[in-house]
DNA sequence: GTGGTCTAGACCACA
DNA sequence: GTGGTCTAGACCACA
């Protein structure tokens, strides 16, 4: 699963929120199955190289979210499903849809140019 | 052109960058004309209820892209097309586009669910 | 508002827990009020004597919890009522009195009993 | 005498002391009489589905404080009666109420509101 | 001024 | 072995 994981250290978007939202994706995604274990936060730091306090962060923030149940003294796994994993993937996507589309609409974008320019960008 | 402006300062997003793209939106969209005076920082940020020196650096920003002209002692304008002006609406969208392209396939989105979803929420 | 806050680093407790809970409680028990303008994280921590991230910390938990509102570079304020504050008191107070329950009836202490107890220990 | 136990793994009591107390309360309240024979730590914990050196733990406890004798080859008992034991059900009871009181109390809730609400939990 | 992020390193509790 | 807590200190973004 550790080869499922990558962060970017220069991009804008700090460390521990890039691996929270990865794993909420591969958890939705399907990729990551309940009650499956995870990688021991000393893993995944040494994996993508920082410091374990930040892959410790992520984790914890997954935990309070119900995404992740912590066991002590074992290995976490990702949690059975509960209501929190109703989420869909779609309604992950809501918020930067609702981004991009207040923007498009503000540049006078149509609904058809909009779905022309995606369907541009979705094979690279 | 003040009513066109509002902020979100429990975003995620900064307020000068939202400010920022904001304007530019109006300018390509077409809402701001050419040589359209500008209605002052003091203005701006009294209306938003931001700090001066937030609305300062969104339109420094501006200048710097020679999307704004600053004039001494007088508003500050909508610059006269340029070429870093032909910009085109879409290619403003680029960014925000190839972002949400990329959460929606680690969450196993098909290009046709997210039109469906861009679809929906349209309207509102 | 900071003469409000106390913290026992040797107490079986974390730290950043036990400011946690007793902001929760000070907003719930109404001595703060919504809107009103919190410490900051530095001045929470000299006071207490304890590192900023470890306030740090308990505030990030606030904020995702709802009860505290962070500004960029500006003092963060209690949230303004929402859903997340209808919480009563009582409703805080439901995991103890179940653990506490629980523990009296596996040891056959009566109700009333229980309620002796508890008000011999309520003037301490 | 197994079918008395229950441990809650994702508690945020440690499962040796949920064990600890759980027996303690179990002598103290008499479902587990003096001399009476306990199951071995395997059968505890594969019955509780935890580790066997969490059960040790919790049973090498109740040893060092004279709740258990451990006899050579030959399967542990409660102990029997001595001062130790002269412990009321009550005093076991204390920690609880006091940490229950001061949370209480932090919140505003009277001791008439909190008796009602230990009244309503208490059927349960 | 405000808060956010990250690291290195120490030490502890639990299983 | 697992994770949790805390510190000291550096550096950055925002208002």
């Amino acid at each position: 699963m550790l080869a499922l994981l990558n962060v970017n250290p220069s991009s804008g978007e700090p460390i521990y929120r890039q691996l929270h939202d990865q794993i909420v994706s591969l958890i939705v995604g399907g990729q990551l199955q309940a009650e499956e274990v995870l990688p021991s936060v000393r893993q995944m730091a040494e994996f993508l190289a920082v410091n374990p306090m930040t892959v410790s962060r992520a984790v914890q923030q997954l935990v309070d979210q119900g995404w992740i149940e912590r066991r002590r003294g074992q290995p976490s796994i990702v949690a059975t499903r509960t209501d929190t994993h109703t989420t869909s993937g779609s309604s992950l996507l809501q918020p930067k849809i609702k981004d991009l589309i207040s923007q498009a609409q503000q540049l006078g974008v149509s609904l058809a140019e909009l779905e022309v320019l995606i369907g541009q960008h979705w094979q690279e």
